[in-house]
DNA sequence: ACTGCGACTTAGGAGTGGGCGT
DNA sequence: ACGCCCACTCCTAAGTCGCAGT
């Protein structure tokens, strides 16, 4: 059988021979990587505003954009239309207009002579009303102002020393910052791991001068305490600051958001995500990262290339500085890229979650899985099928297309050997990462996983699966070494492709949106309580959630203050116990002198003792109800599937059928990003 | 076919500030 | 008024996936 199609290669076996050999040869290959990485500055790409037209999008006031148009009327032929100057220049007031404008509402300070509209920050603009674009272009207007750069190094005060074996040493500024880098990460057990030492003090070293070279030859002789200490020292008095201090910093902080934390797309202002550098630093990766400690090194103007419309007020590059290119791709959503120093890898600025660009994608995710539930008993029929092929290559598609759908595993596509963690994901998976069971626990067929995914989180389950998997698993195991491919005639690629045929659109990570939104949708109706009050039935809610994100497979640590605030939230529970046998025991007196008495004053008292009770008993099991949910909690995030997994409507829908105020559900963030979603959904969406 | 790159989504942890109980 | 704690925000690493170039 594993030779009826063995006339291909096997795929991976090329890229099994370079894990094996890189293993050995640790790490290599940098060469290639500083190279691309270098700081050859490209030619600067003048920018030409004055011969350009200011080409705002017209119909500012109505806040709407036409999408209706055909690019090509609306666009080319307005340019070719030789505006006159002025009336360009009039376009642009236009757009700066509502800049400004929105600057003022948001923070409720207008002040001019005409009514205002104050409050309100001016009607939403709800993008899904809209019609979108379909040919790839994703905007047609873009001004932006920029990167918030990283602020520039501050030397240390002369007395904060550093020691190198014993003797104080007066450090160059360069290799001064690097060191101020590790010193902050002390008490973090980053610095104990002999990697990160390593790699950290290769790179502190590059920064050095010769003579610092020279003399800086073991990191084990270097004393950064006094560096640290001052650093800790500088928190402290940070968090003593007065309130007018801090009030200062928010303020500005606010005016910088203001300013660079907003762009103009196609006539509406949004919100940036990111759009402060990156600041240099030393290098956490996740889990066992090769690259750890390195040298995060800090991102200059000349690193930086800055998309935005021709027709826009480009963002300007510090004084004396040149952006390294500015384009004008309206096929990307980015604002702002640099290349990273780490991987070689690509970083952006994009736009906020709450963005038209940012929250059609996520819409369309959730269709997408939507039109995968109209046909995934189809394709799991066919899986099952082919788990029978007479090709090696379609049984291990499709079992591993099974593990996917049945276990929401991620793709996993290759990676480089030696750059990152060790991590798998589906397709990646290696003969060391299951066990098979013909009987476990009195359950037949049972596969052990047992692998680290992205993150380095670990993946541990056991499953009881139908036998032809598991005699397929047998087959694909057969003769091979732990650390070979499981699936070594299947990769990423093929598996999209597959896909791609069974539905338009369709890849291997639909299936895990799929799987997670239609889990939460079955839950909430197995779960939720008609009887029950709010509280309750949000904790319903949180035990859906819970549901996925164990399919999901998102943990987290727990808490460092776990124990601790476990059994604060006991002792408050134990004190409304006490508080409501006490408020029990006043009830029954008043009822008793009431009996006696028969007048108004002691039955309104029997009345209000009554009200005490029940409050009581809420709040009482309001506690309960956060110490089981807390509890229940402990190792499971939440929050990873209800940001990216799970359709929205879904949880609006049902918000609207019991009656609980959405905000139980979801923050002021949430509910921002998911504003299309709290908009359109009636209580009987169905996913 | 295969690789490397570019663009974008998904991810957990660190940091922090505001609300809460005392 | 005060201090603590936890929810939220920020940060940026680490995935997915398609495509261009060879």
């Amino acid at each position: 059988m594993k030779h009826k199609d063995g006339s291909t290669d096997k795929y991976k076996d090329k890229h099994k021979e370079k894990r094996k050999e890189e293993k050995m040869k640790s790490l290599d290959g940098k060469v290639k990587k500083e190279k691309e990485n270098g700081f050859a500055s490209p030619p600067y790409v003048k920018s030409e505003p004055e011969e350009d037209f200011y080409h705002s999008p017209k119909h500012e006031k109505s806040l709407k954009r036409e999408r209706d148009d055909d690019y090509d009327s609306e666009f080319k032929p307005k340019k070719i239309k030789t505006e006159n100057d002025k009336k360009a220049k009039k376009r642009k007031q236009d757009n700066e207009d509502i800049k400004s404008k929105k600057t003022k509402n948001k923070k409720g300070e207008v002040a001019d002579g005409k009514k205002k509209a104050k409050k309100e920050p001016e009607e939403k603009w709800k993008w899904w009303e809209e019609e979108r674009y379909t040919d790839g272009v994703k905007w047609r207007f873009l001004e932006h102002k920029g990167p918030v750069f990283a602020p520039p190094y501050e030397p240390l005060p002369s007395n904060v020393k550093f020691y190198y074996d014993g003797k104080h040493m007066k450090l160059s500024p360069e290799a001064e910052e690097v060191a101020t880098f590790f010193a902050k990460m002390l008490d973090h057990e980053y610095t104990t791991k002999d990697i990160f030492r390593k790699n950290f003090f290769k790179d502190w070293r590059k920064e050095m001068t010769s003579e610092e070279k020279g003399k800086i030859t073991d990191l084990k002789k270097c004393n950064f305490t006094e560096m640290s200490e001052y650093f800790k020292a500088q928190s402290e008095a940070r968090k003593a600051m007065t309130k007018e201090d801090k009030l200062k910093i928010k303020e500005e902080n606010e005016r910088i958001l203001q300013e660079y934390g907003f762009c103009i797309m196609d006539n509406h202002r949004e919100r940036i995500a990111n759009f402060r550098i990156e600041p240099p630093g030393l290098f956490r990766g996740r889990g066992d990262h090769p690259k750890m400690g390195m040298l995060k090194r800090r991102i200059r103007p000349q690193d930086i290339i800055v998309n935005c419309s021709k027709d826009s007020k480009y963002p300007e590059p510090p004084p004396g500085t040149k952006w390294k290119e500015v384009r004008h791709d309206n096929k990307v959503t980015w604002l702002v890229s640099w290349t990273e120093n780490i991987q070689g890898s690509i970083k952006y600025i994009m736009l906020n979650p709450s963005s038209r660009i940012k929250g059609e994608k996520d819409w369309q995710k959730y269709e997408t899985a939507r039109r995968l539930k109209k046909c995934v008993d189809r394709i799991r029929a066919q899986y099952r099928e082919d788990w029978k092929s007479k090709e090696m290559r379609i049984r291990q598609r499709a079992v591993a297309l099974y593990f996917i759908d049945k276990l929401a595993l991620r793709a996993g596509n290759e990676k480089e050997e030696g750059e990152t963690a060790d991590t798998v994901g589906c397709c990646s998976l290696r003969v060391e990462h299951i066990k098979l069971y013909p009987e476990n626990d009195g359950q037949e067929y049972v596969v052990e996983f047992d692998f680290l995914g992205k993150d380095s989180i670990r993946y541990y389950n056991k499953v009881p699966v139908e036998k032809r998997v598991f005699k397929n698993l047998q087959l694909f195991m057969e003769n091979k070494e732990p650390d070979d491919d499981l699936f070594d005639r299947l990769n990423t690629s093929i598996l999209n492709k597959h896909l791609q045929e069974l539905m338009d659109g369709l890849t291997a990570k639909v299936f895990r949106t799929y799987n997670a939104s239609i889990t939460l949708q079955q839950q909430l109706k197995e779960l939720t309580n008609s009887e029950e009050n709010i509280p309750a039935k949000i904790l319903s809610y949180n035990r859906a959630n819970r549901a996925v994100a164990i399919l999901c497979n998102h943990q987290r640590a727990p808490p460092k203050t776990f124990e601790k605030s476990m059994q604060n939230l006991q002792t408050k529970i134990d004190a409304k116990r006490d508080q409501l046998s006490d408020a029990k025991r006043e009830l029954k007196s008043a009822k008793a002198d009431a009996k006696v008495r028969k007048d108004e004053k002691s039955k309104k008292a029997v009345e209000t003792k009554k009200k005490a009770v029940q409050r009581i008993e809420e709040q009482l099991m309001k506690l309960e109800v956060q110490a089981t949910d807390r509890e229940e909690n402990k190792q499971i995030a939440l929050g990873t599937s209800k940001l990216n997994y799970l359709d929205p409507r879904i949880s609006v829908a049902w918000c609207k059928k019991w009656g609980i105020p959405v905000e139980k559900i979801y923050n002021k963030t949430q509910r921002e990003k998911f504003a299309w979603a709290i908009d359109m959904a009636d209580e009987d969406f169905e996913f």
